[in-house]
DNA sequence: ATAATTAGTTTGTTTTTCAAACCAAATTAA
DNA sequence: TTAATTTGGTTTGAAAAACAAACTAATTAT
């Protein structure tokens, strides 16, 4: 194998929650998941696997009178992910031709 | 969601199958199992799923007395990787900063 | 003859994904 | 006011995926 892909992060759904949280920061239950459009169902799971990793850490409030999940990417997650980006690129022998494209443009 | 990322290719097993066989074009069964460092049996299971989909295409021959099972990725497993490899990197969002230091080393 | 090797495939367990069903509290409608 | 609906989730369970152990079948070494 190359450089084994973390597989917390190697998933459609972690992927993008990491993704959001990082440009974010933290954000609610609600937000990420209107803004993913995935089921809240398949949401609760995910967030449990990542805070299980120590990649979010969620807190819940109340807002008004409705409960708030508040989640936020930890630095350990921040660098699990940065590290799977460096990883991912390793895998692609294209990767200059590619960064010659974005730079360009 | 963000782009959905093509579940075929994301798994580290499929994901470095297509990525050795991008460069090489083609491989024998027990190059790339010697080369990956994966199962034989899962390199099996993988290999037929990636034909399944026309990522590769599998051909048995004899080399003297031994089964030779050769592995060429298609066109369309070409530009699905291609797809992937610029899908996941539009998750990130440190690319640019990746990008620069790629360029300057 | 029998043990070990080559080149794989099949089977079965574990893990993962994901959505439907569920829950409790709050709100709105009749 | 009480029934239905909405909000903000969690739990459960079915289906698919990942992967290694066990297996096949032929060959070669001892």
């Amino acid at each position: 194998m190359y450089i084994e892909l973390d597989p917390i992060l190697l998933s459609n759904a972690r992927l993008s929650i990491m993704s959001l949280l990082n440009i974010q920061g933290e954000a609610d239950f609600m937000f990420i998941q209107k803004e993913l459009k995935i089921t809240a169902g398949n949401l609760s799971t995910q967030l449990n696997k990542l805070q299980q990793f120590d990649y979010v850490i969620i807190t819940k409030q109340f807002k008004g009178n409705y409960p708030l999940t508040i989640c936020k990417i930890t630095n350990k997650g921040k660098l699990m992910l940065e590290e799977f980006f460096v990883a991912i690129n390793s895998y692609d022998r294209n990767k200059e031709k590619l960064i010659h494209y974005q730079i360009e443009s």
